[in-house]
DNA sequence: ACGCCATCTAAGCGCTTGCTCAGCTTCGGG
DNA sequence: CCCGAAGCTGAGCAAGCGCTTAGATGGCGT
């Protein structure tokens, strides 16, 4: 079911039909075997469609990626500012940031892999754009941090360095990730929404005066 | 200075002398473009050395990816054995494991970039032996940490899952840290140090009982 | 009924790839 | 002084690459 729901919805922006096929056999194929390692062949036949038909959907191979990790990072960021603008405070916020966030990452290592391992195969144009998509990323986090910071929640002595590693734990869940291993994406959600509570010196409890 | 430190030393036990600069040449290759997009004529052309001359020192080009992974990966292990093996608590051996494998992620990051990422592309047999080589890292981690629980100065629910997160972390200096940044590789190695030490529940002063 | 456009395929073009091989040089031991 | 091994090159092969083109097919508005 966490296959199936991997098709569904996530792609749903992408028409017609024959164009989110391809982009989806892309995304599998990428994940696999990385983009420069993957044919057009490969891609097609896994669409269940002639190698040229891509050409018909898609300008390039390059562009194919290209479509991948801007819906890719446009969820990713989604999720993140959706969070950071809810209610609650700064820690219940960068709790439910990091497990929402770690979560996706999991249940949806094949896309997150591609979208954060295969951008340096995008064309010039196209990876300054996102890069551009994941310095709001970045700022998302940051924001909810000094949030914290503001509100004497949070105890960071370095905020741009505390957010960039928050940030880097979380992608890198798309490397290591497995759906055969022990833990459930949510679980491993729950598990880093802890320990990010930690790195920021939110200790759980009212935070007092430091130093 | 950190280019030449780059070259010295620390693959010394690669000979002769035109072996090692063809391992050199690839791991520039493979970190700026990927393993896949690097042709052997690039590498050859690196060490100034016509694209036949590769294979009189490597049998095929995913032999020279071998060889960097498996020196690499080694002088990574070592630097968390010796931490891990080496006097004092439990926080200071974290802390030291943490700063220097994070300080070796990011001076030398092409190695790393290479080490960490590119073990996707090595055959199967090869593949298999780096894999034993990352348990070991995962390994010599945990060790400290479970000594850390053990003797009350740290507070972790989850070993297996906080280990793992500790590796992660610093696995991924090496894909977005780059030498024109703002920060120092030791000054990221003593920030990921404290984080760390959070993250274990290591406050700094004597543990107490916790709930 | 008919033409039109979008969609898809079979075939293949031009080029690059990993890798090979015959032959040239260099150099230490007898 | 010569010889064989080791290191290296220029030329090039077979295979596979991204992408193009000409033509078949099917559904839709009129």
């Amino acid at each position: 079911m966490g296959t199936e729901a991997e098709r569904n919805g996530e792609w749903a922006e992408v028409t017609p039909d024959a164009a989110r096929r391809l982009l989806t056999a892309g995304v599998q194929a990428f994940a696999e075997r990385g983009y420069h390692a993957t044919t057009t062949r490969d891609i097609a036949g896994r669409a269940g469609m002639s190698p040229a038909a891509l050409y018909i959907h898609y300008k390039t191979k390059e562009e194919l990626l290209y479509r991948i990790s801007s819906v890719g990072h446009r969820l990713a960021l989604g999720i993140l500012e959706r969070a950071r603008d809810g209610a609650g405070g700064p820690a219940e916020r960068l709790a439910d940031a990091v497990r929402h966030f770690v979560r996706w990452h999991a249940e949806h290592h094949t896309t997150a892999r591609v979208v954060q391992y295969e951008l340096g195969a995008l064309g010039e144009e196209h990876y300054a754009e996102i890069v551009g998509l994941r310095r709001e990323t970045d700022a998302a986090v940051r924001d909810i941090i000094e949030d914290g910071v503001r509100t004497g929640d949070f105890d960071v002595p370095d905020v741009r360095g505390t957010g960039l590693a928050v940030v880097s734990l979380c992608i890198d869940v798309a490397r290591w990730f497995t759906s055969d291993g022990k833990r459930t994406p949510d679980e491993i959600g729950d598990l880093y929404a802890g320990l990010v509570l930690r790195m920021v010196g939110c200790t759980g409890h009212r935070p007092g005066d430091h130093r």
